[in-house]
DNA sequence: ATGAAAGCGCTAACAT
DNA sequence: ATGTTAGCGCTTTCAT
């Protein structure tokens, strides 16, 4: 195994024939240095290739690491990758790196990753509860001055900063725009009630429908884990002898899933509402109308949140909603029959 | 601003009554320790809260940081998560974590972002070199041991470990797919031939075209940056006094705006293949057949260099090249007029 | 304008 | 089985 070891401030110090603090000083501008001294430091640090170490920096000055731990459960779903990506460009210029990891949605694999990070030292933590997972140990955290965001999901186990989607007001306008066109049958298609997001956006579809005066109807309501999953539920609400008109997919295996399935049907005249928009939306035919989250700004929002956390911002924790947005683009404003 | 600083070993030394290097020994379980004393450690440890700081430990035992850089141009392209995602997993086991940056295709952010990583003293590097960024700097750090991979495309300036897709093996693939099924005229959409990518696929389609002893024709050759650009180069291709009877998308946008093209003409009877593949592909009428690259398995290639250079592999730096699949779905397989 | 000494939290290499 | 000393690379605090 190679020594990696790079040139040292001392390395560099002696080069020029002075003191490390010497060296410092150019490195970190502060105190004064001579310009002939400077310019012959400077050289130095040039030609042996030093760069100075960030970590010794931050130990020594009694500083937490300069990164921000986050936890997300897959980094190739778009939606948490675009989370992420928002919330590195926002901190960035407070020279905040990103240290991520992802736990596949597990427990295990979320504790040890947030446990690396506390090692490590970061600045602060960022994490998409998994469902079963619980954070009592974080307390002590927090109460020491860590700032601790969750994201799409609130957490057990302790009260923290959290930034979420509009679930139900979105799923209850995605709903309320299928009743405005004339719909009255409005199959929900989503997760297993133990999801968060789910619960939420079911809150909404129950909202739009109370709104209307439409009567709630449980076998309109099914459950589709995957693509599969979903376009069966589709057959089934579309059968029956009080059939479906309308199809409010709650997220976004739901959506692609209720594509399928109507496709397979050969069912042009089924309405259709995703949550969750799809790189592809616009070219399904008809385009698919979804209610759009706004992945970007749920790690602005974070970053917000955080920075004024590192800023002295001592308040009792809040929740963050972002709002979602109807994209209407066809597929939810087919006209009920 | 917060003090954060949690207890240290002194802390946990001082409540037990030894000293710092007894608890390091019942941290890190390498030294004798006598059952009652480590009780008490632990006890005190649990009491206090305390947590070994890692960034410390890295420091005094000499050892680079335990963790990868890894520069994409976007962290929201599930491509480059997928890539991130694979590459995770098969180092985690090995105690390194991942620190992430966006560079958005410019050199600049990648500059500056690599240099942050180097003063992380990370233990290696990972990056998807933007178009018009060389990497001549790193030469130094390669040469002392640092591990360098370069990922999606190779870079300028450097000669260094590279994993890519086989871009030419797949387009050459795909294009022979659609010859396979009686066309002739075939169109090539994609990026600029500036792109490395563009360019490996590009001799692809010529490399297929050669074998069948078809005439290459300029004009079925098109750009489109995206969706709109490449639905207007599929109007294009398709008109004319010799037009296209199949279309070889040579990247996503390109694929999806096909996808659009095709649908807006009515066109049902032209063949379409695309490189890279889509989450939603098979839901599209008909279902889109594709090159598909494997970009978990690049993640997991780097992953696998990285951890034999770390290794002491100290042998001249190599390229592996991601095999690609072709998935056939339907559109691929409509038959030449 | 520069330097010397001490120490951040931890562990290697020795003691005892 | 435990403690001492020193030092990783840097910066703070005081000198000079």
């Amino acid at each position: 195994m190679p020594k990696v070891r790079g040139a040292t401030m001392s390395d560099v110090a002696r080069e020029v024939g002075v003191t490390a603090k010497t060296v410092s000083r150019v490195v970190n501008g502060d105190g004064p240095v001579a310009e002939e001294t400077r310019a012959r430091v400077l050289e130095a640090m040039a030609r042996l290739g030093f760069r100075p170490n960030l970590l010794a920096r931050n130990m020594r000055v009694g500083a937490r690491d300069s990164t921000v731990g986050l936890v997300i459960p897959d980094m190739g779903n778009p939606f948490f990758g675009t989370l992420a990506g928002g919330f590195e460009t926002a901190v960035r210029s407070r020279g905040l790196t990103l240290i991520v990891g992802s736990s596949n949605e597990t427990s295990e694999l979320e504790r040890s990753l947030i446990s690396t990070f506390l090692a490590r030292r970061v600045t602060a933590l960022l994490v998409v509860p998994s469902a079963d997972s619980e954070h009592r140990s974080l307390r002590a955290e927090r109460a020491a001055g860590l700032p601790v965001v969750f994201l799409d999901r609130p957490a057990a186990g302790v009260t923290a900063d959290c930034v979420v989607s509009a679930n139900r007001e979105g799923a209850r306008a995605g709903v309320a725009h299928l009743i405005a066109h004339g719909h009255r049958r409005i199959a929900f298609i989503g997760d297993s009630p133990k999801l968060y997001t789910r619960r939420e956006r079911f809150q909404g579809y129950r909202d739009a429908l109370a709104e209307a005066g439409i009567p709630f109807d449980r076998a309109l309501v099914e459950i589709g884990h995957d693509h599969e999953a979903a376009a069966a539920a589709v057959g089934r609400v579309l059968g029956g002898t009080a059939p479906a008109t309308a199809v409010f997919a709650a997220n976004n295996f739901a959506a692609t899933g209720a594509v399928l399935g109507l496709a397979r049907l050969g069912r042009r005249d089924v309405a259709l509402v995703g949550f969750d928009d799809l790189p592809l939306a616009e070219v399904l035919d008809p385009p698919l109308t979804v209610v759009a989250q706004d992945p970007a700004e749920i790690g602005r929002a974070a970053a917000g949140l955080l920075m004024s956390r590192l800023d002295g911002d001592r308040s009792k924790a809040r929740t963050v909603v972002v709002p979602t947005r109807l994209v209407a683009r066809g597929s939810g404003e087919l006209p009920a029959p």
